[in-house]
RNA sequence: GGCUGGAUGGCAGAGUGGUUAUGCAGCGGACUGCAACUCCGUGUACGCCGGUUCGAUUCCGACUCCAGCCUCCA
């Protein structure tokens, strides 16, 4: 199994710490606001890793922080008028709907910064011990840069390069410009917590250093983030954590790509985001977990609602191969034994194909494009399959919703899912559209062929496809736009 | 200015030193009362210029363009 390292810019080869173990730890929200499609990726995208990972056979801790003390909360929770912790429970709550929507496991832990001042102060102390760190005359306590030799490593930045082009603010208290908070002076009315060196509140960075390496110890596995957490964020996690430890604080770096917009990356501060809560309001979760799933982690990838309709038009080729045949019962139980027949022994063997052939792809720094397109060929011969051997097409159908859940996709009933919901806004109840088809039936039988149209080319005006077979007339929600 | 990535057929998007990605759209055929669904068939795609090679979209170098980071951002 081969994985990216953006620390050396290469895949390498994963081998775990501890054999059939796997630490992982990824920076999470800082709660101030709803998620938007940029979380949304990180979200999906170590979701995938870590069922992957599973789906290896790894006993996988993943853990992902919760930022819920920062500027940017004080500043909200008072525009709000509410509490801080009014404010951060609220936004936890809505990232966790979020997330179950888009059908993203929960992490093994999610550690709270809040929740880990003691273990931040004590690494700061110790930073402090061994001249990695200072405190200033205004109360804040700061990394000092230039002592720790492999800082700008990940980013092969070398910090007189970053110096010249900086549009770093010059503070008097840092000995130098590149030197980045560890504890922050609280003013008195803002919220603060005791420690040596008055009341105060964690830097950003430190929280992750302190909250990884209690997690997960000095060393561990996978460190993932956004794109735009390698500068300086994780650059100085690294600085933080191997100061304080002596030892590699992270083997693997993994960073998911940028969601955009009109080619620009979508961004708070850019103010071009959409939250997943309102994209979620117009359209299937799933089809937005696909779009995300449909691209490599590692690339960027621009939003627009056309990518959306592609994306629900792929999953109706899926859901169409599933449909009519009967796996909703037997999921998540064993394959049952084919007692008699050889077509069905041909069929246990084409699984076992398509089933190393999704293992290939995805060993390769979990391509998920490559392993998408694995199912699309099982779900043809799941549709050949049809008709000829009842018994193939659900074994084939039965290994498509088995490696499908490994990408977290295709667990609907694919009536559900192709007869869409109220916030399609179809205009005719389920009962209304089934007593047009049997007029139409009973027209059919007439060889009124005339009034048969009608009442096809009405329903399709409403969004509504149907579809004649020989077990009688099914219909679909046609994609949006 | 420094550092990262990227440029693939109509669109999206993988990948590879010589051989089918895949999905959507298109075209032809089968199926159908006609359609839809499905199946079968079908596309002389790899930014530009050099180099290495028997052979490069794939390796190397230059160039152009796009995006990101260097300030909080996933």
């Amino acid at each position: 199994m081969q994985i990216y390292n953006t620390l050396t810019r290469r895949k390498e080869p994963f081998t775990p710490l501890v054999a059939g173990k796997v630490s992982m730890y990824v920076c999470g929200m800082t709660v101030y606001d709803y998620c938007h499609l940029g979380h949304a990726r990180v979200m999906v995208a170590f979701d995938v890793i870590t069922r992957y990972l599973r789906h290896r056979g790894y006993d996988v801790t993943y853990v992902r922080n919760i930022t819920d003390i920062d500027d940017k909360i004080l500043k909200r929770a008072d525009e709000n008028g509410e509490t801080i912790s009014a404010l951060t429970e609220r936004m936890i709550d809505a990232m966790h709907d979020d997330e179950t929507r888009l059908n993203v496991l929960p992490p093994s832990s999610e550690p709270r910064a809040t929740g880990h001042i003691g273990d931040i102060i004590a690494m700061i102390e110790t930073l402090i011990d061994k001249g990695f760190a200072y405190p200033a005359a205004n109360g804040d306590v700061y990394y000092r840069v230039r002592k720790f030799a492999n800082y700008g490593r990940l980013n092969n930045r070398q910090l007189d390069d970053m110096r010249s082009g900086a549009r770093v603010e010059v503070d008097v208290h840092k000995e130098d410009p590149l030197d980045f908070v560890l504890w922050k002076a609280a003013k008195p009315t803002e919220a603060h917590w005791p420690s040596p060196w008055g009341d105060g509140r964690p830097g950003w960075h430190i929280e992750c250093s302190a909250m990884s390496t209690c997690c997960l110890g000095d060393t561990f596995d996978i460190h993932g983030g956004g794109p735009d957490l390698t500068f300086p964020h994780h650059e100085n996690e690294i600085a933080q954590s191997e100061a304080a430890t002596g030892k590699t604080y992270v083997n693997t770096w993994m960073h998911a790509g940028a969601v955009r917009v009109n080619q620009e990356k979508m961004s708070k501060s850019l103010g071009n985001f959409f939250t997943i809560r309102d994209v979620l309001a117009e359209h299937d979760p799933e089809v937005v977990r696909y779009l995300l799933v449909a691209s490599h982690y590692r690339s960027a990838i621009n939003y627009s609602v056309d990518s959306l309709v592609e994306a629900r038009k792929s999953l109706t080729r899926f859901y169409t191969a599933l449909e009519g045949v009967e796996v909703q019962k037997s999921v998540g139980k064993e394959v049952q034994e084919p007692t008699s027949g050889g077509a069905s022994i041909a069929g246990k063997e084409e699984v076992a194909t398509y089933s190393e052939r999704f293992t290939t792809a995805m060993d390769d720094d979990f391509n998920t494009p490559e392993a998408l397109a694995v199912l699309f060929d099982l779900a043809r011969e799941v549709n050949r399959a049809k008709g000829e051997s009842p018994q193939k097409a659900l074994l084939l159908a039965l290994e498509l919703k088995r490696l499908a859940s490994v990408l977290g996709l295709l667990q609907q009933s694919p009536d559900t899912f192709l007869k869409g919901s109220q916030q399609q806004g179809i205009a005719l109840s389920e009962s209304e559209i089934e007593a047009k088809i049997a007029q139409r039936k009973e027209a059919k039988a007439s060889k009124d062929f005339a009034q048969a149209d009608a009442i096809r080319d009405e329903l399709a005006a409403l969004g509504i496809i149907l579809k004649d077979s020989r077990e009688g007339t099914t219909w679909v929600i046609e994609a949006p736009q």
